[in-house]
This record gives structure tokens, C-alpha cells and sequence, in this order.
DNA sequence: TTCAACAAGTTAAACGTTTAACTAATGGCG
DNA sequence: CGCCATTAGTTAAACGTTTAACTTGTTGAA
């Protein structure tokens, strides 16, 4: 059928183990050697089967990617963008990627991902938060793991996480720099880490201007953290307390929740209540008004889990953490007050 | 190490092909033998290997997808959502999908997808529109090719295609209904064959409806098909044609840059100009005013290309047509005259 | 009674690589 | 000159399946 190792072989007159040598450069070949077996590869257009490669040698060239269905069904801008970075850079690195989903209830009886079981990747990326019956049951194979945007309780992995203290310190203290005092804090899924820790940054940016961090301007209970969850808390905080003059949402699509309330609720954006977001999502720039918001740079954070993965299983390197910075983008959705 | 088909062969007391047989559903075993295999197979918790499979079968499991990269990188809101439909599709059927994208000028000594060459899937979707070299190349191979959003010139192949003409049909007339006469339409990338059809149905429209076609208000030059494109279409339309009323524009990206620049320029939207746009895109309805769009069913042309070559490897199928029909989502950027 | 047809399973080769263990040749050194 | 190391390459087994060809036993028709 198509050319074998066999054939290369033949034409440049040594055994297959030779050519095999060469195609993963091992140092045991002479460069004359090379150069001829090289040629023959070229002039017989020869590539060598991956499942052949695989069965003999466990190593598939493909990286699991797993995240939750609800992170990726609705085009989920923030996942997608993760996902979009590893492709890219696993696509310098000669893998390739085999996304699944679960569902956001993984219980006992539920069938790991089929390239798991079937033994078709080398490792897996983890993108978002994840049931933890989930990661408890991969972390028994020793496939090596690593985390991106979250991370399971127990365990010591690698992961790569955005800083989102300083990201929650520096966007609070924006609102704080233009002299807010009455900043609520709205967020969803309390329970992700994230999240957490972007409201730890409202906290730590209070504290440090002084202000008295006030419990019933801090608006939590939404289970999601979607557009709709966003105008309801909002409905939620401005209900029972009118004084609060800007919000800091845990992500845009609150941002833009909360902003479509507060429209329809007869008050301007940014002239009676500014709002802050965080991800910057495509989508943050053309709504109106347009949303200030932290940049989290999504692809790399792909991109950094795509490394550490390559990192694990060709050096197998410690467990390592990885945090990227987030920066401000200033648009129209506040202002000084 | 891990379980393999002898282990299993072994505790049921048959031979490794029996249970390959059994594991493929092939006829020639009864049904007392499959149930003490399949009993085994079970209790030894034994999944085959893939690369074995597909080393002695040829059959991988994967599906290869090809887009250009400049369709998926900046997270295009359309075929990120083809690619969803097929990846939901691929899991119900046992399939993975391997993504790649290719540069949009792809040239004669490109190499071409990497799982193409290592044989690494069984078929290949292929979205929107690619560079013809890069089809020609692929013919070649005896892959199931399935196009989606696109079909090449030449050979027949399989295909899942966007009722562009009856929907460009469909948006001009909701324009006429309203009155409208003075009926622009912007478009880009005009090669597309997307494109020609949705301008197709823009003329059809109007020669039902006795309104003479102007080219001097049909706007087609630009490369690409994006919001600054629709920015700079839309410049190039109101300078020099001050009486139209509404704009049919060939897709939401370039709608959104027509509204922004109009806006720009002091009208409003919809009361001095109505736009249409295409695709629903998520944006579209968070704009200002919220876009009328034609809704493409973006998962569900994944979907039918997924099934498409699934019929084209499973059963050798005839190429096949399929044509997916597309619906008006009226929102505020369209009024009665 | 004989024999063809069929049903249910087995045997063994094949798929295309990798890699541990081996061999042969060469060089360096006392 | 003899011997050990080193270098460069080969041999052959192994990876875990599938599948064509074969075997064995049973059925039923002539």
C-alpha cells in the first residue's frame, strides 16, 4: 500500500532499525548514514504510521483535552480560547489534540473518556473546573495531568492558573482611584477557585484604601456565573442597597448581566454606576457601553498548559505552577466620580 | 500492564479472535459464547488498544477536520460552532476529531495535515472555504472527504451547505415588506460561493418584488468579510449613495461594522437606515440596537458533515448533498419604513 | 447413507514500527 | 602487539489487535 519503513530501508541499503534510528535521531548514526537514509525518506515520500508507532513505543502524539460540556457548548468564549492555544502550540510540537467533554455531574459509575481507556494519549490537559470523582479516577493511571484554570483539592500537579488576586486587587482599585468608596463585588460558583480568589483581590484592594469591606454589597449566591445570573444579582444587590455607585463582577458575561439591568432600571452606565468586568471577552467591546475590564490573555494560558504537559512527559519534570498576569482595559463602563 | 485481549481470551476460555469477534459484533458467534465473553471483558474492566486496532484494521477512529487558521484563530464565532456540531456528533458515534488548520495561502510545497500523512484518520471534514491546492492534494489520497460551508470547483464530494440563496431571499424580502426600496447589500470575499449565493438571493428578492438591481448599491470589493471591512464598505456606500434605506449585509460581522460606522456618521439605526445582517452570531444580540440577522444553525452543519462522512466510511454512500435551511431573527436594527 | 451446506470457533500470519541485545570494525593505549 | 572501549549498525522479538483460511461438528436433503 502506502511506503513502509521496509522500503526506506531497502532503497538506502541498511535495516529498518537503521531508519528508525534516524527518524527519531538517535546520536548512534553516522552523519553520512543519516544523509543517505534522510534522502531515501524524502525521494519515497515516506512518513511512518502513527498507530504502528504507537503500539510499539506507547507514545501516541496526542494530548487529551477535557473541560466540562457546559464550558464548550455555548461557545463558551473563555474554554474555546484555552483550547484555540494549545492547538497551536501543539501543533509546533508535532501532537495533536483529542478534545471530549463531560458532563458536569461525573458520578461513580460513569465511563472515563474513552481515549483514556483506549489508551490514545499521552497525557491530559484539564481545562476549567471538573468533577472531582473525575480527577480522583484519572489520577490513577499514571498519565500525566496537567490543570489549567483550576485545580482539584488534593493532589500535587502541574497547572497553570491566572493571577487572579492581583487581577481582583487591581481592578478594585481602579474603581478606588476614581474615588469610589461604595464598591459591591458580584460573583457566581463561589466555590471555583477563581472566582475566590478574584474576590479575595476586592478584600485585599479595600483593605489596603481603608474602606470597610461591607458583606451585604458582596452578591455571591448566583450558582452559574453567566449573563442571566448577572442581572439577577444585580436585581439581587440594588434592591436593598442604593448606595453602592460601582460593581466589580467576577467575568464579563456578569458585567454585561448586571449592565443590562441596570438599563433597564433607568440608571446610566458609567454616569450613575460604573462597572468593572474580568476576562475581557470579545463580546465586552461592543456592547454599550463598551466594558472595562481585566485582559486574561486565554490563548496563552492554552499555550502554558501545552508546555507543561510536553515538559512532564519528556522530561518528566516536577509538579509545576504557572501563574499569568492580567492587565486592565480601560473603556467606558466607569469613571470618575 | 494493562489488560489486553489475551488476558480476556483466557478467562473465558476461547481464543483472542473469538473476542475480537465478539468486541466487533460480528455474526458468527452464538450467544452464550458473547455473553461469557463479554462477561469477561467486563470483569477484567479490558478496552483494546487503539493503535493495535488501527495498525491491523486501518481503522483509526479519527476524523481529521481542516479549517484555515485564520477561520479559527480569532475564535470566528462560526466554524468554532461548526466544529462543536461535529465533535458532539463524533462522541455519540465513537469518533475523535483532530483538528488542524492550514495557512490561507497554501502552497505547492506545503506539507499537507500531519494525520493525513501518518494515516491517522479514517475521513476528513473539511469547513469553509480552502485553498485549492490544498483540495487537489487531498484527492489524492483515497480519504471520504466531506465539505461544510463550502465545496470546491471541481469533484464531487459529499457536502453539507447553508441555504444561502432562499435566505439571502428570505432577508431582502423582510426589508421589502417594511417597505424599504432603496435596498443595499454589502458583502466581501465575493469568491465565496457563500457569499455569491446570499447576493444571489438579494436579486431574486428584488426582481420578484419589480425593484430594479443597482450595482452602484451592491458593494462586494472588499477582501475580507469582517466588521472593519463592513466599516469601510459601509463608508464607501454612504458617500456616494445618500438614498438608501436599508442594508442587507452578507454576514453579522460586516452588519456590526455598517451600524458602527453609520453611527459614526450621526444615523441612527433603525430609524434613518434599517440593516440585516447574517449568521446570527452571539454578538449580534448585544449590540446597539440588537442586530436582525438571518440564524444559521451553525452546530448542525458540523453535525450533518459528521454524519455525512460517517454514511461515506460506514457504507460507502453516494456524495451526497445536504442543504440546511436558515431562519429571520427579527430583533431592532430593522423598521417599517 | 452420503454429502453439501452451514454454524461456531480456532490458528496463525500480518499490520509497521521500536528497541534491547548483539556484532563488527576501529582506535587508543600501555 | 594485545586488549578494552567506543562507535555504528544489525537482528529479531515484541507491541495488541484483526482476519483470511481452516477445522470441526451438525443438519437436512437426495
Amino acid at each position: 500500500m502506502s511506503t513502509t519503513i521496509r522500503d526506506v530501508a531497502k532503497k538506502a541499503n541498511v535495516s529498518t532499525a537503521t531508519v528508525s534510528l534516524v527518524i527519531n535521531n538517535h546520536k548512534r548514526i553516522s552523519p553520512a548514514t543519516r544523509a543517505k537514509v534522510l534522502s531515501a525518506i524524502k525521494t519515497l515520500d515516506y512518513h511512518p504510521s502513527r498507530s504502528a508507532r504507537g503500539l510499539v513505543s506507547n507514545r501516541t502524539g496526542n494530548i487529551g483535552f477535557i473541560l466540562r460540556e457546559d464550558h464548550f457548548s455555548k461557545s463558551e468564549p473563555f474554554y474555546t480560547k484555552v483550547f484555540l492555544g494549545t492547538e497551536f502550540e501543539a501543533r509546533e510540537h508535532e501532537f495533536y489534540v483529542l478534545l471530549t467533554t463531560v458532563s458536569p455531574e461525573f458520578h461513580k459509575g460513569e465511563v472515563l473518556p474513552r481515549f483514556v481507556l483506549e489508551r490514545n494519549v499521552d497525557g491530559i490537559i484539564i481545562a476549567g473546573k471538573v468533577p472531582q470523582e473525575l480527577t480522583g479516577r484519572l489520577s490513577e493511571y499514571k498519565l500525566p495531568l496537567v490543570f489549567a484554570d483550576y485545580y482539584p483539592p488534593e493532589g500535587k500537579y502541574s497547572m497553570v492558573l491566572i493571577d487572579n488576586i492581583a487581577g481582583g486587587t487591581d481592578a478594585t482599585t481602579h474603581l478606588i482611584q476614581r474615588n469610589h468608596r461604595n464598591i459591591a463585588f458580584v460573583g457566581g460558583d463561589i466555590e471555583h477557585p477563581s472566582i475566590l480568589e478574584r474576590l479575595q483581590g476586592y478584600k485585599i484592594a479595600l483593605e489596603k484604601a481603608n474602606i470597610p469591606v461591607r458583606n451585604e454589597w458582596i452578591i455571591t449566591d448566583a450558582v452559574s456565573t453567566n449573563t442571566e445570573s448577572g442581572y439577577l444579582s444585580a436585581k439581587h444587590l440594588f434592591d436593598r442597597n442604593p448606595g453602592v455607585t460601582a460593581v466589580f463582577c467576577c467575568n464579563d458575561a456578569m458585567g454585561i448581566g448586571v449592565i443590562k439591568y441596570l438599563k433597564e432600571k433607568g440608571l446610566r452606565v458609567p454616569q450613575d454606576i460604573s462597572v468593572i468586568g474580568f476576562d475581557d471577552v470579545e463580546m465586552s467591546a461592543f456592547i454599550d457601553p463598551p466594558l472595562t475590564t481585566m485582559r486574561v490573555p486565554k490563548e496563552e494560558v492554552g499555550v502554558h498548559a501545552m508546555r507543561l504537559i510536553r515538559q512532564v512527559i519528556q522530561t518528566d519534570a516536577k509538579p509545576h505552577k504557572i501563574l499569568v498576569p492580567v492587565k486592565l482595559i480601560e473603556r467606558e463602563s466607569t469613571r470618575q466620580l
